[in-house]
DNA sequence: TTCGTTGCAAAAGGTTTGCATACCA
DNA sequence: TGGTATGCAAACCTTTTGCAACGAA
């Protein structure tokens, strides 16, 4: 398919959401979708952090302000961990998703919650609520950070 | 059905939870109590508003330290709003409970979450995940705060 | 050339913590 | 009397904002 042959080839054909092309844009963009596939979720701190030590600095406010027009513009979701920390999850489709999230290395998994949408759907009709919107997420341990993995973590 | 008699009636009653009971931690409760009967979820930041202008002034410190041991104990659901703020909203129970919150005046419905919670605990099967835990929340807008309110509420 | 974007640093907003004092048990 | 809880204020963290300079279109 697509030879990618660099950070401007990645923002251009497929992520042509952002109003000005700019370096940093595509730096961001590259780093957090790199981000998305060996991790999943992030946070604007650390795909900073990551930035800077990947030899290509970035503004923490570019991060934030970038990341925030991706999630405003539906292409990344957003939660928040249980420090109040906000974390994006690039998103190539724009598809409402849901997540199992490992919560000692950060993995995550796409969820199929055809079953969650339609109870949401449900509780919307019941209630009486209009423009209801729903947040789900699902954290665990994956089967690598598991007890039985050769982990060295009481639990 | 019991005959509260002030701050302390409760306290000792319904939560014997906290280490040392002291005038604070009954005017906490008294208040929290109150406002999960009202409207839901409070943050200890209006909580402590609230108290102050009910002239039993209690330092925010020890609102947040009184409900996040009350967190702590299972006795309160803890939420994060779209600003990063926590929620806290007072549990009678101690089952684990899913809410329907309105954005516009901040009431909550508790929901009826079996479905969920079957989704649940079959994705933490599937999955191979071990300890899942799972955080649904559902925001809408109530009937009353509805573009239809004083009219019909559209079901 | 034009005007959106960047980056620094300070501000903002919520939550936690250190420490001397007050008070429950 | 002993030890815990309180309260103030400062510390902390993450996120947002103001503003002058930069650079993509």
């Amino acid at each position: 398919m697509t030879a990618r042959t660099g950070p401007q080839a990645i923002a251009t054909q497929e992520v042509p959401l952002l109003g000005r092309f700019t370096q940093q844009r595509a730096l961001v963009l590259e780093a957090f979708i790199e981000a998305e596939e060996a991790e999943g979720f992030v946070s604007a701190q650390s795909l900073h952090t990551r930035l800077a030590a990947a030899d290509a600095p970035v503004g923490l406010s570019t991060v934030y302000r970038t990341l925030s027009a991706l999630a405003e513009a539906g292409r990344a979701d957003v939660i928040r961990d249980m420090h109040g920390e906000r974390l994006f999850r690039y998103r190539p489709g724009s598809d409402h998703r849901h997540y199992l999230i490992c919560t000692q290395c950060g993995v995550s998994v796409a969820l199929d919650a055809v079953a969650v949408e339609k109870w949401a759907a449900g509780v919307a009709r019941t209630s009486g609520f209009t423009a209801v919107q729903h947040t789900v997420e699902l954290t665990g341990i994956c089967p690598d950070c598991g007890p039985s993995a050769g982990g060295s973590s009481g639990g």
